[in-house]
DNA sequence: CGGGTAGACGTCAGG
DNA sequence: TCCTGACGTCTA
């Protein structure tokens, strides 16, 4: 079936991709999922309609089924089955073909089937004892925490209960509590555990693999589960703990959740990441010159660094790690259309303070503001905004009466263009770099994760210079290359 | 009445 | 502000 010229129609094709390369693993190449071709109207029904889920292949077919079926089929289920299949994923080309869908379906989604099917048969090793260790003095410490917050409290109650924690708070009113800063507890430095020879070190790892979901967000970004890898813990957690654990004498230690994975013996973790993506999709979009003339400036090396030391009067080489990340924040925040109140919430102004903020941004950056104008207007026309890949999100709300409803929309409308837009890049050059590792001849590199804008591989040690010297994503990616990518995408979708 | 389950909600990690 | 998943409580 892998090496089938004809297309394989398969509703959740990527599970049954998967399970072919588990259970031929030893017979067939990674690689070879290459020359297969196959359509999913699964994710074609998604494509039509993100916010739709489509549980099943029975609720598919009940959903294009209105019309009756043709007769003189097969008496067998599975022959009645097999001919349901084939209709529903021609009436779903045709409506694909119909909303513009078909080139993306084709170019990105469905390569991306197969990308997701051989992700998940790779293992992904992890420090099982560190794990499980790390797991029990979380335990630990979680306790001790909540002994502490009883005894100051007065009072015995669930610490993880919101509603419980609020009524105490209420009661005590005298002093602020901030539990949520010292959470999380401790664990040993992974450095003592480099120096232990590869058998041990290979029987203390297990493996995991996640699970991706290709149609599971409104946005057309991916997610993962069991685990979670997308939200792992990116910066290390310090803590000072009272009680010495397993004879390790140490106050101050510190977690690093993203050591616990750990990569192939000979191989090394490489990740690839766009560079602040989603500012220059909307750069791009609105075609504001003060934006895009920031990305132009050779010298820049950081955005918000940059944005910082212009919004608090400063050279950028005195602006703080917080100032970049409140500048950041701001960014965003103003963009995606948050109120006075939530911005001064989020910055430790008065609203009106906030409310004056949020007008001279606009003002600095007017073409910003007309393109989330334009947004909203496109939408509340056409009932569904696009993606620079044409990936459509329909908003009903978008023309309600009631003002919360409809101005929910109105947001969401614009953070679906940028947000969307951004998957749309993400998911080709995932595509693009697989094709590429796959016919190469040398090249094994393997693909471990996508954290949305970045990918994870896990490269030998000897392909390293190769590798990264063929994509040369993670070193640089100037803006440049940004744009000469932009065009190829608008070609495409024309034809 | 005890115990399991489903859905809603809150908080926090990622982007 | 937007989009996720994990994990906890709480109600039915």
């Amino acid at each position: 079936m892998l090496q089938c010229k004809v297309p394989i129609i398969c509703f959740n094709a990527k599970d049954f991709l998967r399970t072919l390369l588990q259970v031929y693993g030893n017979e067939i190449s990674w690689k070879q999922v290459a020359n297969s071709v196959v359509l999913d109207p699964r994710i074609a029904a998604w494509l039509i309609n993100p916010s739709d889920t489509v549980p099943s292949f029975e609720s598919l077919i009940q959903k294009y089924f209105e019309k009756p079926s043709s007769k003189g089929a097969e008496n067998t289920d599975t022959g009645v089955n097999l001919e349901k299949l084939y209709n529903v994923m021609m009436d779903l080309a045709q409506d694909l073909k119909a909303q513009g869908l078909w080139n993306l379906f084709c170019t990105l989604e469905l390569p991306l089937i197969k990308i997701l099917a051989v992700m998940e048969t790779h293992k992904i090793y992890v420090n099982k004892q560190e794990l499980k260790k790390t797991s029990e003095i979380l335990g630990l410490r979680l306790k001790e925490l909540e002994q502490e917050a009883h005894e100051v409290a007065g009072e015995r109650f669930l610490l993880t209960s919101s509603c419980q924690l609020r009524e105490v708070l209420l009661l005590l009113l005298l002093l602020k509590l901030d539990v949520q800063d010292q959470e999380l507890a401790s664990l040993n430095k992974l450095q003592d555990l480099h120096p232990l020879p590869k058998i041990i070190l290979e029987y203390r790892q297990g493996f995991i693999s996640s699970t991706w979901n290709q149609t599971g967000t409104v946005t057309g970004r991916l997610s993962a589960k069991h685990p979670n890898i997308q939200g792992i813990s990116k910066h290390p957690v310090t803590i000072t703990k009272k009680q010495y654990i397993k004879g390790k004498e140490e106050d101050i230690i510190t977690i690093s959740p993203r050591t616990l994975f750990v990569s192939k013996n000979g191989c090394t973790f490489l990740a690839a990441d766009f560079c602040h993506i989603e500012l220059r999709i909307l750069a791009d979009l609105s075609c504001e010159p003060e934006l895009l003339k920031l990305f132009q400036e050779p010298e820049i090396t950081d955005i918000f660094t940059t944005l910082a030391s212009q919004w608090k009067g400063i050279p950028s080489d005195q602006v703080k790690h917080a100032d970049r990340e409140q500048a950041k924040r701001i960014v965003y925040s103003v963009v995606y259309g948050a109120g006075k109140e939530r911005l001064a919430d989020c910055l430790g102004i008065t609203p009106v303070q906030a409310s004056q903020f949020i007008e001279s941004f606009m003002e600095k950056y007017k073409k910003v503001y007309e393109f989330t104008k334009k947004t909203i207007e496109q939408c509340r026309n056409k009932g569904y905004v696009v993606s620079i890949m044409g990936r459509k999100r329909p908003l009903a709300n978008i023309n309600a009466q009631d003002y919360k409803l409809r101005t929910q929309a109105e947001r969401q409308a614009v953070n679906f263009v940028v947000q969307g837009s951004a998957a749309d890049l993400c998911k080709m050059a995932m595509v693009k770099i697989f094709a590429s590792v796959v016919t190469s001849p040398t090249l094994t590199a393997r693909l471990i994760a996508q954290i949305h804008d970045e990918l994870l591989f896990e490269v030998e040690d000897s392909q390293i210079q190769e590798f990264s010297g063929k994509y040369s994503l993670s070193c640089s990616f100037p803006p440049t290359h940004f744009y000469s990518l932009y065009p190829v995408i608008s070609q495409r979708i024309e034809s």
